[in-house]
Order: C-alpha cells, then sequence, then structure tokens
DNA sequence: GCAAGGTC
C-alpha cells in the first residue's frame, strides 16, 4: 500500500485536520522531537488504498542566518551586509530537530499534501518542507504527481474535505516573496543594528541599552510613540471659555444646561454671551427629544483584539497575554489563541460551547436564560482562514486557574463567550429619554458590566413651552489640555492599520522596544519614550524620514506582492530594494552627526561616565566602570574600553594584578546564591592563549602557574555539563563554594573553613584534585580535635558531610549506588536509556582539562 | 550581541 504523508503548520492542525479526515479513527504517536505528533489512518487517494500519515512542522522549518565571519561584529563592516555577506538557511530551531523528523516520517512516501496555512508564509514553508522531505521519498513513475497542497479556509469538515478533494500545487511566487522579505529583513536590520550600536556605545556612557537596534516592524513601532511624545511637548494649551447655566427645575434642584455653542476661544464673545443672557429669568423648552444609546455587541474574538483588551482592561502586556492565553489554551480552557478571524464558521457549535457555561458561579443564570430563550447569531466577522475566534472551551473558576493569573481567565472566558455576542435584541442596551434614564435592555453587558452604558444624570419630565427660572448663569475659563502617551491599545490599533507585524509579532515588537530600553511603560500601559528613544526617532526624522515611517514597511511588502502575484522577478525585486536601502545606509551612516548632535545633549561621552573601579595594565591610570547596559571598563587615557560580564555585579578583586599584562583583577558576582569568578579586564577582551575565546574569565584561564587560573583552582570535570570544569572559588568563604566555569552547577561547600586551597595531588579513586581544608579550633566539624583535612570533594567519606553536591551528586559515581538504580534524579536531568553507560563519568583534572580545550 | 516571521 502507498503511503501519503501530509504536513499542517502546527501540531494542533495536524491533529484537527487528521481527525477530519480520518472520521476519528486514526492512530496517533508522538514524533521524535517530542514536539510535533503524527495520526495514522488508512483511506483512498488518487482512487487507490492508501495510508495516510498526517503530521505537521512548528512553525518555519529554516531561518535565514549570514555565514561565518559575517556574523562577527568586530570582523566586517555593516555595510557589506548589503551584498557581500553570504547567506544560509539554518534550521529554525535545532532543538526540534525539525529536517530529521521530516526525513524519518517521510521516508519511503509516495505522495505529499502540504497543509501548511493559506498565507504567504505557509506557502513559504511548503517548500522548506518539500527541501527536507523530497530527496527521502520514494521517486514517481513517469511524470506521476506526487506533491500537492490543500487550500483551506477553515477547518471545518466541509473546507477540509473540498481542499482534499480539490488539491493544487504550493505556489513557488508566493513562497519566494518570503525567500526575499527574509532577505531583505536581515541584511537591512542588521546592517543598521551594528552600525547604530556600534558608533553610539562607542562614545557614550549612559545609553543604558546593550543593543541599539533597528528594524522595519520595531522602529516606525517606536515611531508612534515618540510621535505622541511629540505632541504632548508641542502642544500650547488654549484658553477657552465655556458659558454654563444653572435652571431650577424644582424646589431644591437645579439642572446644568450644557452650552450649543460648546466653547469659544475669544474671551469678548463669551461675555457677550454672558450679558446676552445674564438678565433673563426664566428659561424656556425649545424642544424636546429622545435617544436611545445603544452599544454593539462585541465582534467574536481574535488575536490582536485579545491583546488589546488584556492591556487596556486587564493592564497585561501583550507578550504576557500571549504566555497566558497559549497556557489557558494547552489546559483546555480557550481555543487555539492565535486566529485573525473573528467569525464563526456556520456550524459552529455555539450553544455547546455555551453550555459549558452553564454552570459558572458568575454567569450560570445568563447563560442558561440564552440556552432556553434561544441565541442570536453572532455579528458577521472577518473569516481570514485559519481558526475560529477565541472561544472558552470550558468553565472555569478563577480557584481553579493558576493564582498568577485569575483575572486573566476569567476575563478571556467573559469576554470570550459567545454568550454576548449571541444575546440580547440587535440594539443590546439601551438608554431612555429625559423621564426614564433606565437601560432597556442590558444585553451583553449583563455579564460584561464594565462595557455598560453609563446612565446620565435624570433629567425632569418636561415639553416644549416649559419654563424654568435661571438660577445662575456665568462664563467659565478652561484651557485646552495636551493628548496623554499613547497607550498600548492604542499602540497595537495603530500597528494592525499600518500593516506593521503580524497578530504573532506584535507583542514580540512592542517587547523589543521596552527590553531596548527605547520606551517605558507607565501607569495605565501608557508607553513613554525614554531619551534614547527619542533621539533615536528624532535622528531618522532629520538624517532620512523615510526608516521610521510606517510606510516603511507597507512599501516593501508592496513590491513583494509582486513577486508573489508572478508580476516581477524574485531576484530583481530583491537586487533593486537592497540597492535602495543600501544607498539609505550609507546616507545615514554620513549623515551620522545629525543624530550624534542629538545624542550629545541628552547622553555623557565614556570618559565622562563611570566611576574609577580598577588600574590599566598600560598606563596604570583608574579605568572607569561603566554601569550602565552594557557593562564596561573604560580607560580614558588610552581611550579603550573593555566589556565585561553582563548582569552581574563587578568589584575590585584586592587590587590583583594579572601576571600577563598588569591590569588589576576584578570579581564577577551573579549574587550570594550564585557563582563568581576574577576575571582580567584586558584578557577578556583578547584571549591570551589560543586555547582561550573571547569572554573567558580567570576560571577558564590556561595560564599554567597564575594562582587565579583554572590550572590551579581546577578539580575536576563537572558533573552535570560536557565541558565544564568544577573550580574552586577563591573569594567565597567562609561559604565556600566549588562552580562549574561553563554551565550552572555551584557545589556549596566546607561551611566556616577559613582556608581552602586546591592541593597539587590528586583522588586515587576519581583522580580529582584533592581539597586542602583549614576550620577554626572551636568550629571544625572535622572528627576528633582535627582542624585539617585533605581530601577529594567526590569521593572522601569525611566531605561527604561537608560536600552539598546536590542534583551534581547524583551522577558522581560515589553516590550513584548500584547498578539498576534508577539514575539522574536531579533536577533536571533526563533519564538515561538503561544500560547506556554514563558519558560524564568525572576525568581527571588532566585530563578534564585536556579534553576542556579539545 | 543584529531583523521578522512562523510556533512550543
Amino acid at each position: 500500500m502507498k503511503t501519503v504523508l501530509m504536513v499542517a503548520e502546527k501540531p494542533s492542525l495536524a491533529q484537527s485536520i487528521a481527525k477530519i479526515l480520518s472520521q476519528g479513527s486514526m492512530s496517533s504517536h508522538k514524533g521524535l522531537n517530542g514536539a510535533c505528533s503524527v495520526h495514522e489512518y488508512t483511506g483512498t487517494f488518487a482512487g487507490q488504498p492508501v495510508r495516510f500519515k498526517m503530521t505537521s512542522v512548528c512553525g518555519h522549518v529554516m531561518t535565514l542566518d549570514f555565514l561565518g565571519k559575517y556574523n562577527k561584529w568586530d570582523k566586517v563592516d555593516p555595510a557589506e551586509l548589503f551584498s557581500q555577506a553570504p547567506t544560509e538557511k539554518r534550521e529554525a530551531n535545532p532543538k526540534l530537530n525539525m529536517v530529521k523528523f521530516l526525513q524519518v516520517e517521510g521516508r519511503g512516501c509516495d505522495y505529499i499534501v502540504l497543509w501548511l496555512d493559506c498565507d504567504k508564509e505557509g506557502e513559504n514553508i511548503c517548500f522548506e518542507v518539500l527541501d527536507a522531505v523530497l530527496p527521502v521519498m520514494n521517486k514517481a513513475h513517469c511524470g506521476e504527481k506526487t506533491v500537492f497542497r490543500a487550500r483551506f479556509s477553515s477547518i471545518t469538515d466541509t473546507d477540509i474535505c473540498n481542499a482534499m478533494a480539490r488539491l493544487g500545487e504550493p505556489d513557488h511566487n508566493e513562497a519566494l516573496s518570503v525567500d526575499a522579505r527574509q532577505e531583505l529583513d536581515l541584511r537591512i536590520g542588521c546592517a543598521f543594528t551594528r552600525f547604530q550600536t556600534k558608533y553610539f556605545q562607542g562614545k557614550y556612557g549612559d545609553l543604558d541599552s546593550s543593543l541599539i537596534s533597528f528594524g522595519p516592524c520595531q522602529t516606525p513601532t517606536l515611531g508612534f510613540c515618540v510621535e505622541r511624545h511629540d505632541k504632548i511637548q508641542s502642544f500650547k494649551p488654549e484658553i477657552y471659555w465655556v458659558l454654563q447655566a444653572k435652571v431650577n427645575t424644582d424646589k431644591d434642584r437645579s439642572l446644568l444646561l450644557d452650552w450649543d455653542r460648546v466653547r469659544v476661544f475669544d474671551r469678548e464673545i463669551a461675555q457677550m454671551f454672558l450679558n446676552l443672557t445674564k438678565l433673563e429669568k426664566e428659561a424656556q423648552v425649545e424642544a424636546t427629544s429622545k435617544k436611545e444609546k445603544a452599544k454593539q455587541r462585541p465582534l467574536a474574538l481574535n488575536t490582536v483584539e485579545m491583546l488589546r483588551v488584556a492591556s487596556s482592561s486587564l493592564g497585561m502586556g501583550p507578550q504576557h497575554a500571549m504566555q497566558t492565553a497559549e497556557r489557558l489554551y494547552t489546559q483546555g480552557y480557550i481555543s487555539y489563541p492565535r486566529t485573525e478571524t473573528t467569525h464563526y464558521p456556520e456550524n459552529f457549535d455555539l450553544k455547546g460551547s455555551l453550555r459549558q457555561q452553564a454552570n459558572h458561579p458568575y454567569w450560570a443564570n445568563v447563560v442558561k436564560r440564552l440556552l432556553a430563550e434561544g441565541i442570536n447569531r453572532p455579528r458577521k466577522g472577518h473569516d481570514a482562514g485559519d481558526h475560529p475566534p477565541i472561544t472558552p472551551m470550558r468553565s472555569a473558576t478563577e480557584a481553579e486557574l493558576d493564582t498568577s493569573s485569575p483575572r486573566s481567565a476569567t476575563t478571556a472566558s467573559t469576554c470570550r463567550a459567545p454568550s454576548p455576542s449571541g444575546s440580547g435584541p440587535s440594539s443590546s442596551p439601551a438608554q431612555g429619554g429625559p423621564s426614564s434614564p433606565q437601560c432597556v435592555s442590558p444585553g451583553f453587558t449583563e455579564i460584561m458590566p464594565w462595557q455598560s452604558v453609563p446612565l446620565e444624570e435624570s433629567l425632569p419630565t418636561c415639553q416644549r413651552g416649559d419654563t424654568f427660572p435661571v438660577g445662575e448663569v456665568k462664563v467659565l475659563e478652561k484651557q485646552t489640555s495636551p493628548p496623554d502617551y499613547l497607550t498600548e491599545a492604542e499602540l497595537i490599533t495603530l500597528m494592525e492599520k499600518h500593516g506593521i507585524g503580524t497578530d504573532a509579532s506584535i507583542p514580540v515588537h512592542i517587547n523589543n522596544i521596552c527590553q531596548r530600553n527605547y520606551v517605558t511603560v507607565e501607569s495605565g500601559r501608557r508607553l513613554k519614550p525614554t531619551n534614547l528613544g527619542i533621539v533615536l526617532v528624532h535622528g531618522y526624522y532629520k538624517i532620512d524620514a523615510e526608516l521610521v515611517l510606517p510606510t516603511i514597511r507597507s512599501a516593501v511588502e508592496k513590491q513583494l506582492n509582486l513577486i508573489a502575484q508572478g508580476k516581477a522577478d524574485y531576484r530583481q525585486v530583491l537586487g533593486h530594494t537592497l540597492d535602495v536601502f543600501k544607498r539609505k545606509f550609507h546616507y545615514f551612516v554620513d549623515s551620522i552627526a545629525g543624530m550624534d548632535e542629538l545624542m550629545e545633549v541628552s547622553f555623557s561621552p565614556l570618559a565622562a561616565t563611570g566611576k574609577p573601579l580598577s588600574r590599566c595594565g598600560k598606563c596604570h591610570r583608574f579605568m572607569k566602570y561603566i554601569q550602565a547596559k552594557p557593562s564596561r571598563l573604560h580607560c580614558s587615557h588610552c581611550d579603550e574600553t573593555y566589556t565585561l560580564p553582563q548582569n552581574g555585579t563587578i568589584k575590585l578583586y584586592k587590587e590583583l594584578r594579572c601576571p600577563l599584562d598588569d591590569f588589576e583583577l576584578v570579581l564577577w558576582s551573579s549574587g550570594s546564591r550564585g557563582k563568581s569568578y576574577p576575571l582580567c579586564p584586558y584578557c577578556y577582551n583578547h584571549p591570551p592563549f589560543r586555547d582561550m575565546k573571547k569572554g573567558m574569565g580567570c576560571n577558564e584561564c590556561t595560564h599554567p602557574s597564575c594562582q587565579h587560573s583554572l590550572s590551579l583552582l581546577g578539580i575536576g570535570q563537572c558533573v552535570e555539563c560536557e565541558s565544564g570544569v568544577l573550580v574552586l572559588d577563591p573569594t567565597s568563604g567562609p561559604k565556600w563554594k566549588v562552580a562549574c566555569n561553563k554551565c550552572n552547577v555551584v557545589a556549596h561547600c566546607f561551611e566556616n573553613a577559613h582556608r581552602v586551597r586546591v592541593s597539587a595531588d590528586t583522588c586515587n579513586m576519581c583522580e580529582a584534585a584533592l581539597l586542602d581544608v583549614d576550620f577554626n579550633k572551636a568550629k571544625s566539624p572535622l572528627p576528633g580535635d582535627e582542624t585539617q583535612h585533605v581530601g577529594c570533594v567526590f569521593c572522601d567519606p569525611v566531605f561527604q558531610e561537608l560536600v552539598e553536591l546536590k542534583h551534581a551528586a547524583s551522577c558522581h559515581p560515589m553516590h550513584r549506588g548500584g547498578p539498576g538504580r534508577r539514575q539522574g534524579r536531579g533536577r533536571g536531568r533526563a533519564r538515561r536509556p538503561p544500560g547506556k553507560p554514563n558519558p560524564r563519568r568525572p576525568k581527571d583534572k588532566m585530563s578534564a582539562l585536556a579534553a576542556y580545550f579539545v
């Protein structure tokens, strides 16, 4: 029997499509990467009985990147990234082993049906899948067609079955347009980012961002925030005047009347109107009218709207909202949270979804009534052909959900319930006329009370000709007020409107401009640009406004669409657009002084920032420690900058010096519970030995005789990771630590020992270096009256009590127990298949060192 | 250390 391989874009879709096509009779198993499943069933294809294998990828299989040295910032001029730098397609997520997985599943298959999402990205993934799978599939006989594309517009039985009955071919042009997009984004983004970062970080010490990035999506996103900031800054309040009259409607009740001119900006005119009305004793009703206010029930929820509501109503950032939604999805509370669709398919089981909520403590009554009285069809929304709108799948109470996200879940259910869209008459909540300011029908606001129409002050019954005595008439002087900073919800709307990012990437772009310290999130989730953000955007405006305008994306996309439609040649469009941006880049580089002038106003030069910390080995003057990101040392005399490890604290290390270059050592520490090691600022940036790399501290230094080096403080191979060595932290006493110089393993040992040294001798059993430990007489935990002991941290029975190797201990031979006992009990350790020996048997110190530098 | 786009 022949086999048909079918591939969807994500595991959830593979499952639902297989379920539909197999009519529920499929057998499923997990694939080798643990993320994707394979669903198998039999059926007919092209008139013959076949076995179907339905599986999926996880989004893109491949990603684009530069080759070799073009990834090294200091080896290549960013300008070269526009044309010379070669690119390659690499596996997007090596951990998923997607190519291998596809090949295992595709080997020996006769046909392939591509069920990737029906958009340009999906079309591109089709070819990524084909590249992986075609070489291992059976060869077609005499020109028989073996590659098919299923095109579907929704995940419903009819649509999926129709797609299967009318298979087409993948569209190469659409895929090419994505290839072009990837290459443009990569080359342009990286060139500008590297140039800006290097230029400004080399000049200023307080930018406080480790990356001055640029991108066709993130930069316009920042642009929106700064545009609002500029409006606020340039706002000039205007004084205006309002005529206000009060009439007495009853003995002790009065009514404020609104002025039909609303306001005037001329004081004398206001005064004139005041004079005209001031003498009137009575006000007469000229006409009455009655208006009903209605609020339309919401559309079914898609991702972007969910993000907006999460930000504006729940105060959750888009990234956090997506994470929460994904968790609710995997826990079965809501349907797939990534969708552009706001329209329920005709055959969607609205009542079934509603029934799930029939016992919910908050809205059970409303739901039961709807079920009994019948529901309205939801409003007609947009069907993007991806997934149904985000819908609650089962009832959830706050208590049931993770305590960290009770509100999100509650509202997820509330907002997304089909009940609101199905309930109430078409003009749901209504406001009565003057005499009856009541809500005629709450409609959907019954379960979304925060959406309800606010009730206005009650008005007295009146009709034309009625008169009321005038209480008071006056002119109020007021001022126009500036707009506020952009809310996240407003920003999402702007991005969507200008086609910046997609539902999935909008949260990423917003997150980016926060993390790069271009904007901060203020109360009410308003985005306030930082000085850095403002200067960048103003600089782009000055040099080349197109770099920050929202049209930068749409203009390129227009070109790309020509490729997709087959109206333009891929190479030509790519070449032309790259050329345009290459020119822009060169102009930007030539004009960078324009942006720099703005930088100078807000930031301080390297030489004027930071505080003196350690001495330069060249001029023996103090270098300044710049704490702002990226933290580094700067010698203003030599005009040199030395980068330091990030995310930790830096201190002077007892004024000790590196024997190689005379630089004073500094001590990096990740915190009291973490690890610390000394490093030489010069060696850290310019590795002294061939077997060392940039970014290595003394705990990785192979200097044969320096007292701080790995050679002297190393004990033996790390018990957790492949390549690391456990090194004594000489500064850690009296709570001594031994830490791996590669991974995060830290062993706490010999508490209160007043001295711990690494001995030149090694252990007879495991060949690790022995430790020589000295205790004070009063505090010694050693047997008898001993205060000193030399032994192996792994094997010595006396030390066993004094060393807390934690999870590290479980895989050392001394602590592992007999054969057959389960291994790797520690946190995070995968169980090894039986019979396969532990590959990480600790080696003796010298061979550990040798292995380390291979 | 870069982009943006998929998705886990």
